[in-house]
RNA sequence: CGGGGUGUAGCGUAGCCCGGUAUCGCGCCACAUUUGGGAUGUGGAGGUCGUAGGUUCGAAUCCUGCCACCCCGACCA
């Protein structure tokens, strides 16, 4: 392994790939456009998912499993839903292999080809829907409040770790309601939770927004998204969630005796996070010494790395060690002892800010002597000696990692502000799209046309209407109809 | 699927034009000296040169087929 990472002025995505394997998050893998997290990574992923797992139960979700392969008839139920995957489905044909007669190997057996088609799923609304079906009779029924962890296939054609994978792992909400108002309230709902989540865990400021049509899911009345912007200046969509309209529900038959005697189709919603979160957290933060992780997400968030000349010394630290350590994990903060002899101090603290740990306690004989640890923070590199006579060590790490959690926030909220920029004439949205990048907020006629129009032109798309956008009169950026307020395009991952 | 490129040790590479049995760095193993920012020295292990075939006394090198991956385009969370 090379020392230094590519740096994100030079080649952004030659960082960005690096500094995902660097850091063993995850790699690639024997299968084509599949990746392999790894332990440090997956447990990044896990501390996501424990805590969105958290925010759906205390909203009155609850998890189910639903199946990997969907029959093919399913997935045409729903026009414009099969327009959106079948592009992109991978397709189980036969269900048996065989030795080929000239001994080369295994061979698909022939005999054994499926009656029907089952595809893999790139979504689960159809098999959901038709089970549905048989749940839903009565309002009394109603809401069903689902949830599942799973992994998807969209057979992509250009994937990048996390960002894009052809398989890789989410969750899909599924839930179905009796009115269109309730399923409406659900939607905003999560969208809500996945905005809180990516502010408040992941340290990501997102634009809380609707997409326009052009945008919208396959198969949806309506997508709220949360849109993130990454520090190369594109913007990433973090999360979705879809007011389903009673499409699927019309497309399964899921109908309901309502309150007052009558038969009504259900209202639906879907909603899910992918592991491209991890995308958006290594790009959102992170620098050219590597990964910068918020203290809520991180596998650890401390690591104390002894400094010491022969076995005696480190036996002695080690005590001192232990005992910081067992007072940090009282208080819940989750630490590392790297005492391995095999690796000495300065590859460790390359090695940890290459992994993004928010803290790292530094422990030598001189600060045995002083009573004193070296402490660094992670997301500003500064390092500092830290008296333990001054306060409990514990409650001085729980400070520093809230300051630490609370910095990279405000930091990338400073640089989104300073890369959105309101634009009011199409030389200026150019101009600032290939200059300056980031979100441009400008006003648009609201057809599909114009739209598609300038993501020809210009590969720019319209990333959300911002739900809090102000009513401004004015006039389309591109085609100088009336606009009655500004969306955010940009260049998107 | 179009256009370009690359496959050589665990990783990154030189050699290929001009054929003679593979270079260097990192990593790995052993020993010694080291340990407050990626240590140093000495010794060592590790290779079907993507794959199948062809040309040749001889192929990493030349020719042909195939495979894989990367980049750029059309599609996407």
């Amino acid at each position: 392994m090379s020392k230094g990472l590519p740096k994100r002025s030079e080649d952004y995505s030659l960082w960005y790939n690096e500094l995902v394997k660097r850091a063993d998050l995850a790699e690639n893998s024997a299968v084509r456009g599949c990746m392999v997290i790894k332990p440090y990574g997956y447990s990044i992923w896990e501390k996501m998912q424990a805590q969105l797992d958290t925010m759906f139960k205390e909203t009155g979700h609850t998890n189910a499993y639903f199946p990997l392969f969907i029959p093919k008839s399913f997935l045409s139920k729903e026009a414009s839903h099969v327009e959106g995957f079948a592009k992109e489905c991978a397709v189980v044909t036969h269900y048996r292999l065989k030795n080929a007669a000239d001994g080369s190997g295994v061979i698909v057996d022939p005999e054994a080809k499926l009656e029907e088609e089952l595809i893999v799923r790139p979504t689960s609304e159809t098999v959901i829907w038709s089970t549905y079906k048989n749940w839903i009779q009565s309002y009394r029924d109603l809401p069903v409040l689902v949830n599942q962890w799973a992994n998807v296939v969209r057979w992509e054609m250009r994937t990048r770790l996390f960002l894009r994978t052809t398989e890789f792992l989410w969750q899909e909400g599924h839930t179905a309601h009796a009115t269109a108002g309730e399923a409406m309230a659900e939607t905003e709902q999560m969208m809500q939770v996945y905005a809180r989540f990516a502010e408040e865990y992941m340290a990501l400021p997102v634009v809380r927004g609707k997409k326009t049509e052009n945008e919208r899911f396959a198969g949806a009345e309506e997508t709220l998204c949360i849109e993130a912007l990454m520090q190369d200046g594109k913007a990433l969509q973090a999360g979705t969630s879809h007011f389903l309209g009673q499409n699927f529900a019309k497309a399964f038959e899921v109908k309901f005796a309502t309150k007052e005697g009558g038969l009504d189709y259900v209202w639906g919603t879907s909603w899910g996070v992918s592991t491209r979160l991890m995308g958006a957290l290594i790009m959102a933060h992170s620098d050219d010494n590597g990964l910068v992780l918020p203290p809520k997400l991180a596998p650890f968030q401390v690591v104390i790395v002894p400094i010491y000349r022969g076995e005696e010394e480190l036996a002695m630290i080690s005590v001192k060690a232990k005992e910081l350590m067992l007072e940090l994990k009282k208080a819940g903060i989750s630490v590392k002892f790297d005492d391995r002899d095999t690796q000495k101090p300065g590859w460790k603290f390359a090695e940890y800010e290459l992994k993004g740990v928010p803290v790292r306690i530094a422990l030598g004989p001189r600060d045995l002597e002083n009573n004193t640890v070296e402490l660094a923070r992670r997301d500003t590199l500064e390092k500092f000696s830290f008296e333990l006579s001054e306060m409990p060590i514990a409650e001085k790490i729980k400070q520093l990692l809230e300051e630490i959690q609370n910095h990279i926030y405000q930091k990338a909220l400073a640089f989104r502000k300073e890369k959105t920029t309101e634009v009011n004439s199409w030389e200026e949205f150019t101009r600032v799209l290939e200059e300056k990048t980031g979100f441009i907020s400008a006003h648009w006629d609201g057809t599909s046309e114009t739209e598609e129009k300038i993501k020809d032109l210009t590969k720019a798309t319209i990333r959300c209407i911002p739900l809090d956008q102000k009513p401004e009169q004015g006039v389309c950026v591109f085609s100088g109809k009336p606009s009655a307020g500004r969306v955010l395009f940009a260049k998107a991952y």
